[in-house]
RNA sequence: GGGUUGGUAGCUCAGCCGGUAGAGCAGCGCCCUUUUAAGGCGUUGGUCCUGGGUUCGAGUCCCAGCCAACCCA
């Protein structure tokens, strides 16, 4: 990070400079009376305004200068003269850096161009940048810079602080939504001493006193049916969950999630929930429910319709249409036969309802791109969800799915705690994980019947904004550190 | 994990068949008091991702590695 450093150097000398004059070249206050916005509403009646912004661009003219200030609402160009500031005071206007923060006091008016202008009367420094900034007209582009000096990019790119301000605005009219419908919102553990909820590798963590090590929450699930269980009938989170797996376009280690469950509901309750929830979210941030997007800047334009009702289909019928009439009863070779024809790899192993999975993951998902509940999944994929009365090898699930990807998952919640203990013994010998004993406990003390979805607030986030990577809608998103391979972490002793 | 592409000045990017490393912006100096990607003249700035190799000579070719993006698993 010690490139540039002769520009890096210039910079500190003009800050010796400042300071041998007697300057404080960081402010710790400013009140500025308006944001830039704020100011550009009501510029008709003109007048003196107090202001503050980081300096963007210069015009030097000689004897005045034009320079553009921004804050997080717009930005305004500011003038400054020399026969108004003095020989001193403007000169060292002129050689501001791009970046530097400033305070500026003056009058409005209306250039010869017609744009208006803040007659520079006073100015301060309120923070000096040395380090200099992208550059003005392309900005970063570096991607990889982009993600880990995030920073730069939101000063350089509006596109990405209107989509971080998109972001923003989708979580809390989701929140919004349901605490209308009296839907409580709640924190639930994010260390947790069995990592349950979902199939996942978890992170560990090690607390010191308790002598134990810890998981990282795959999923808050078990804690809030332990909620129902204690009486609250309505109750949500949003907060992060973290999976020890690889990265991609679509997974980030640590990702948010929204779950949601009501009592007395069941998986058709959150599918109406889901469709609701989501249109109104659509309505509110984008005003529109057909969202235009495209895959590339050269791809073809794609609109996802997402005016109400979705279509719901079975996850049987969706693989019969894209595969076969009765595939469902084909034999496994023959299953992995078709696997393979399709370019999968790795099917040895697996299990019947894996393979089948796996080819409506390959084939089917990526072709719903208009919203659709599938629904009814094999019992063996999902063990914490309640059997179809009509056919008990299927459960009463469904996994939205929008723009070839799954959105949120939702269930009517396992609530017999002999079933429930089973289905987890039998996936804790495939997948080498501890029951949670005090869940289970939790559950023999009744739970109401209850419908539960989870909603992963980052695919959400993609598919209304458009954004192809998850990179794009996470402020700091993982990547590999740029130091030396690291050894283990050592936990640092505290110095009190 | 495999494949493809990329990494050159602070930023955005050129650099052809291997022959002294370039432009624009930013910076610095000078001119210019209504410009706006201001303009004009001049100028500083390089571990060409790292390490090997081939060669009289490597940013360029070869090998290994690091980081990233995309595709596949």
């Amino acid at each position: 990070m010690d490139t540039g450093s002769e520009l890096i150097a210039q910079r500190r000398q003009k800050l010796d400079a400042l300071r041998a004059e007697g300057a404080d070249p960081f402010r710790a206050e400013f009140r500025p009376d308006a944001s830039l916005a704020a100011v550009r509403e009501r510029a008709k009646e003109g007048g003196r305004v107090r202001l503050a912004g980081r300096l963007m661009t210069r015009r030097d003219m000689g004897k005045s200068v034009f320079a553009d200030l921004r804050d997080e609402t717009d930005r305004i160009q500011v003038y400054a003269q020399k026969d108004v500031l003095g020989e001193k005071a403007f000169a060292r206007f002129a050689h501001l850096d791009l970046g530097d923060i400033l305070g500026v006091e003056g009058e409005l008016f209306t250039t010869r161009t017609g744009e208006l202008t803040v007659k520079v009367a006073a100015y301060t420094l309120l923070a000096k940048a040395l380090r200099p900034l992208p550059e003005k007209w392309h900005g970063i582009q570096d991607i990889e810079a982009r993600y880990r000096q995030r920073y730069l990019d939101l000063i350089s790119n509006p596109d990405s602080r209107a989509l971080f301000r998109q972001r923003s605005r989708i979580i809390r009219a989701i929140r919004h939504f349901l605490d209308e419908r009296n839907f409580l919102e709640v924190e639930t553990p994010m260390m947790q001493t069995v990592a349950g909820g979902a199939a996942a590798r978890p992170f560990v963590t090690r607390h010191e006193a308790l002598g134990c090590d810890l998981f990282l929450r795959i999923a808050p699930e078990l804690f809030l049916k332990r909620l129902l269980v204690g009486g609250f009938e309505r109750v949500y989170e949003i907060n992060r969950n973290f999976r020890n797996e690889g990265i991609s376009r679509r997974h980030n280690p640590e990702f948010t999630m929204l779950e949601v469950y009501q009592a007395w509901g069941d998986f058709e309750t959150m599918m109406t929930l889901a469709e609701q929830m989501i249109t109104t979210v659509a309505r509110d941030v984008f005003g529109t429910l057909d969202l235009v997007h495209r895959a590339a800047p050269d791809a073809p334009e794609k609109t996802i319709r997402l005016a109400p009702p979705w279509e719901r289909k079975t996850w049987r019928a969706l693989l019969e249409e894209a595969v076969a009439p009765g595939f469902l009863e084909w034999s496994l070779d023959k299953k992995k036969e078709k696997a393979l024809q399709i370019g999968l790899r790795d099917v040895h192993g697996l299990e019947d309802f894996e393979v089948a999975n796996q080819i409506f993951e390959k084939i089917v998902q990526p072709r719903l791109i208009q919203p659709i509940f599938v629904t009814h999944l094999p019992k063996a994929l999902v063990p914490l969800a309640k059997a179809n009365r009509d056919d008990p090898s299927t459960v009463d699930v469904f996994e939205l799915c929008i723009n070839g990807v799954e959105i949120a998952p939702g269930y009517s919640e396992q609530n017999d705690p002999v079933e429930q203990r089973e289905r987890l013994l039998a996936q804790a010998g495939h997948e080498i994980q501890k029951l949670d004993e005090d869940f289970l406990v939790a559950l023999e003390h009744g739970m109401p019947p209850a419908g539960g979805m989870g909603v992963g607030i980052d695919r959400l986030v993609m598919m209304l904004t458009g954004a192809q990577s998850i990179r794009d809608v996470i402020l700091f998103p993982q990547l590999k550190p740029l130091d030396e391979a690291p050894p283990p972490l050592q936990v640092p002793e505290p110095r009190l």
